[in-house]
DNA sequence: AGTAAATGGTAAACCAGCTTGACTAAAGTA
DNA sequence: TACTTTAGTCAAGCTGGTTTACCATTTACT
């Protein structure tokens, strides 16, 4: 193991992270998070108050999904639904302070996981990967479009 | 976008990736393969001639997972099965013409990603991007296995 | 050699997390 | 006012796995 081609590295790279963040945050109590959940957090974190369809959009499922999904989310305390304010239809969606609790201890460990990158290749290479990342995505988003999704 | 903490940078760059494998394989004909495909497709080209169980201990899926892949593989062409030379129970996987037709086209495609990477940012800055996620997968293995497995 | 345990594969039921399609009710628009 | 769009619901179905139970063969032990 421990060699292969780039995108590989890349995956494993990213699975390693996310293996490690997730046991952390069981560690912590939050047990019945699963990754395709941050990614609503960290939605639902910059703009709260969103729909179910809105953050359908963002996750790239459906919107029936989207409702389960928040169901789901809702029975275990990490969100909130309240009617919307104009839109007798619709209900907003945002974080509850669990789900803040939640939320913050990931980009907490999140932070860890780089400060420790760091220490072994050193700060400088660290931002230097940052960049080369954004780059190629830069590039890529030329012809594609670059979504944050569950990878595979 | 284009921006975000590392390990979301790392999801975004694989995910994006194969997006672009995955559609110019289908652009050459290969329509029908998935990403956890390459993973059995990968295995079976360093070992040719490997159990449904190897094969699903190497995926981290069940066995009877594993046998329903292999037919699916079958089925398409991609793989062939023969009956094991000294154990009766068993049968032996390995790649088709066909499969080792979609590897090569895989490892080509790899191939003009990481150019295309290099021309970008230079084969300095790769070496040590791939040096530096070695390194961070090397730390990571002293406390966790490190696979190369879907990623969520 | 004879028997018990382990192993490769199969069969069937089930489950999570999505999809598609058809629908209701409220909102926006001509 | 009438038509269209939109937010959400309901229900059925699919995919890619899991669990449980089993058979047949091989391996290990005495």
């Amino acid at each position: 193991m421990l060699q292969g081609d780039l995108p590989a590295l890349l995956a494993m790279t990213f699975r390693t992270v996310m293996d490690r963040i997730h046991d952390q945050l069981a560690a912590d109590g939050f047990t019945d998070v699963r990754p395709a959940h941050g990614f609503a957090f960290h939605f639902l974190s910059h703009r709260s108050g969103a729909t179910a369809v809105e953050l359908g959009e963002h996750l790239g499922i459906t919107k029936q999904a989207a409702v389960q999904l928040v169901d789901e989310l809702e029975k275990r305390g990490y969100v909130e639904r309240r009617p919307h304010p104009t839109d007798r239809r619709s209900r907003l969606v945002s974080l509850s302070p669990r789900g803040w609790a939640c939320i913050e201890r990931v980009v907490a460990l999140t932070r860890k996981v780089e400060e420790d990158w760091a220490g072994l290749v050193g700060e400088d290479r660290l931002t230097k990967l940052r960049e080369d990342l954004v780059t190629f995505l830069g590039d890529a988003s030329r012809e594609q479009t670059v979504t944050l999704r569950p990878v595979w």
